[in-house]
DNA sequence: GAGAAAATGTAGTGAGCGCTATATAAAATC
DNA sequence: GATTTTATATAGCGCTCACTACATTTTCTC
């Protein structure tokens, strides 16, 4: 092989052939490329040629396409598009914080660069693989329990079915995006169901 | 061959051999394995065994997969699916009728024999075929089309963003039952997003 | 019955799927 | 340098995909 090697000659302190690609990058364009058009409609070869590497190494890098979908779930759930996450760390009533969400993702959600909605909501709809189906599913259901704990903090009661309401305007707001909804659009639904969310949070249950 | 012709002696006028099936009943087959499972997910060999027919057969009745798919999508749309039209025959004033359409998803969305959902919204999302997203985001587009006339029956100015409101609470409804949400829980979010409605609509624009 | 028309059964097509066996190349330790 | 370890490239696995060529059967018209 004819490969100019970066830094050939400082010792990693691992022994073996060094990976001549970067994982993290790896798990980026992939994230977005599962992101784009689904779990099922993204093949390993497309993959592999997107990456720039061979079956053998996409295999020991991440052991199947579905550990590459978890890889993927788990990068995308740590960064910006963990909108809940964003909206709570500034603070606020849990009226303030929902609305926050809710705008959060009218912002995110439109197509960019061929991306819409949410990977988690979205990534494995209609997938034929089960693995992918309960990796976003797990995703999913954590999502939506810590929702419900933070609302329970003013309305115990009411908690449940608050959650819900989120939960499913969220997936709306998802799906709309990826039929080609713009921010106009999600922020106007956005809005109005802020101010459904906080009237509800006010009558008592 | 053995088969036992139902009716071979009385002439149909149409000249050749008969179809050993039904069409009306390979399509209604049809539409629930879409429906289940989503476009990709269902193959043709799995339709053929299902149908109890061969593919040359296959292909001479629906011309392609996607052609079945149409077919699936114009029984479904014709039948009790069309939430909208079951909720606007009742008559009554647009916050009634609405507040009817997003209950009636909630009582028909709910998994039943493994269908959820609304095929139109969700039978093409994530599909690789460009032909079945097509057909799906055409009657999609329709269907809001028509809400939103209703809508500027009483609210002019409002009826776009008010028909967007309702879609896409509809569509957070479909991937709710497709994620596995009861029908006690969609109701409870039909009910708060037909509040909501009620309140955006009496609210000057 | 002859001929035409339509549907069927048998048997496949090329292409893509996720994945792997095997050998080689590059880095470490000894 | 010899050995071990890891990652690589080449090539191909068995399987499914949507779809079709071809001969045969059924049913019509004439």
């Amino acid at each position: 092989m004819v490969t100019t090697e970066s830094s050939p000659k400082e010792s990693s302190g691992v022994r073996g052939r060094r990976r001549s690609f970067d994982v993290d990058e790896a798990v980026e364009t992939a994230m977005k490329l599962f992101h784009a058009r689904g779990y099922d409609a993204v093949g390993v070869a497309e993959l592999g040629a997107e990456l720039g590497i061979k079956p053998p190494s996409f295999y020991a890098a991440f052991g199947s396409k579905a550990g590459l979908f978890e890889r993927a779930l788990q990068r995308y759930t740590a960064g910006e598009a963990n909108i809940f996450a964003r909206a709570q760390a500034e603070g606020g009533s849990v009226a303030e914080v929902i609305e926050r969400t809710l705008l959060l993702a009218a912002r995110l959600y439109p197509e960019r660069n061929g991306v819409a909605g949410c990977l988690v909501l979205d990534g494995a709809r209609n997938s034929a693989d089960p693995e992918a189906c309960a990796l976003a599913e797990a995703l999913r259901k954590a999502g939506v329990a810590t929702i419900r704990d933070f609302i329970a903090g003013e309305a115990p009661e009411r908690a449940g079915e608050l959650a819900d309401f989120v939960a499913i305007a969220m997936k709306g707001m998802s799906a709309a995006a990826r039929d080609g909804a713009d921010e106009a659009a999600l922020t106007a639904f956005a809005e109005m169901a802020s101010r459904a969310f906080r009237r509800e949070l006010a009558a008592e249950g």
